[in-house]
DNA sequence: CAATTTCCCGACCGATCGGTCGGTTTTGAT
DNA sequence: ATCAAAACCGACCGATCGGTCGGGAAATTG
């Protein structure tokens, strides 16, 4: 049984070949974030799947790594996302306002999967990893928000962290709503939610860094 | 069996009153977010009370309409804050600050039922009734923001649907972190989400509407 | 061709699920 | 003291759960 926990073992197509475990977890994804992961039963899975039952067990060893799979993916996209910013952008301010604009576009980029991962509650190993590291994520981007506050970037009147939980709440919110029927505004939306993040409703006051396009 | 549906069967108390239904609720309220309502069985409910699977079922009907007497209190205190926000306050700008401000403050005295709410996904009738009211709470709040917006309270270059769903994204993210083990810092909690969802992280520019104490 | 490997299935297993049922104990009103 | 309503429990039920197993069909390698 492949793909237990290490990457998937080298594409070397020998039987019949006509699923492979991508296409599998991208509909185990769907299903999961349909009727969400402990509502969602294998048997349910393989009727979505076309399969049986047995086959989802080929593929994956159990129904929680593939869950697994899917978290991690999630993650590597959010992670890529700070790792590159960090790398990328010198400047508090301007590096604030493009993690939150790159997050908001992987967290699109990614939807199904980043979905799934801000569902997760905890109940199973794969999960509680999950939470760790998304905790981890969290203590990296609350840095970045306190090192823009010592710049002078962000106000001082509110509390960093809770400034970081509540903006990165907002973004995380647009898995709730978010569906890729639109042709192709989601270039325009991670822009639109790093600067109503950064100016609020009310809109500029200040003059905003760079671009001033139209929106 | 009481409460099925309809209203408790009046409070003449006649048998063991021990336990009532809203004791219980409580408790079942607080299982079903730590786990997840799907994730929760009726044996681990018991347990958590310390009663049996047999006296749940003398108290509510079914599991489903356990979590939907839940979900009843929740969007009873939501319906409440624009109500009478509705009512009360006059001017665009400053209703939706209050609206904003009062969600928040609701959000976290309600916290257990609010968060169940929110959580919920539409796999059963109970579910789908609450995400219906939920879409019919949000259409309303759109409504407000999109008069904010005619009045000019709000700026113009980002679409009202947009900001109302990132706005109260953000608002309902707070479940997913507030704990109540601080004293009572909840009051100038609502206060910051308002003022942070109205300015901006980058803080105030023109002068808000009313108050301006410390925070 | 035969051998091997992958892919896939039907049948099955113990455990647990939500829910039912019959009966006992406690309580408040009379 | 009586009695009905309310609170509560243990035993049980059919269905479904996640997962296993042995084997058959298709494709690749030699």
């Amino acid at each position: 049984m492949p793909y237990q926990d290490s990457p998937p073992p080298s594409p070397r197509g020998r039987g019949r070949t006509n699923h492979n475990s991508e296409w599998l977890l991208g509909i185990a994804v769907a299903e999961f974030n349909r009727r969400g992961y402990e509502a969602t039963s294998m048997s349910q899975l393989a009727t979505a799947a076309g399969i049986t039952k047995s086959t989802i067990y080929h593929h994956f060893g159990s129904r929680e790594l593939l869950l697994r799979a899917a978290l991690e993916r999630a993650l590597e996209a959010l992670f890529a996302v700070l790792d590159q910013d960090v790398a990328d952008v010198h400047g508090a301010g301007e590096r604030l306002r493009r993690l939150i604009a790159d997050t908001a576009g992987a967290l699109v980029a990614q939807l199904p999967y980043v979905t799934l991962l801000l569902r997760v509650r905890g109940n199973t190993p794969s999960e509680r990893w999950a939470l760790d590291q998304r905790r981890e994520f969290d203590r990296r981007v609350a840095a970045l928000v306190a090192d823009a506050a010592r710049a002078g970037e962000v106000r001082d009147d509110i509390d960093p962290g809770l400034a970081t939980r509540l903006i990165f709440g907002m973004v995380n919110s647009i898995t709730e709503w978010y569906r890729a029927d639109h042709e192709a505004p989601s270039a325009g939306l991670a822009d639109q939610v790093a600067s109503l993040a950064l100016e609020g409703l009310r809109g500029r006051c200040g003059p905003s860094p760079r671009e001033s396009g139209k929106w």
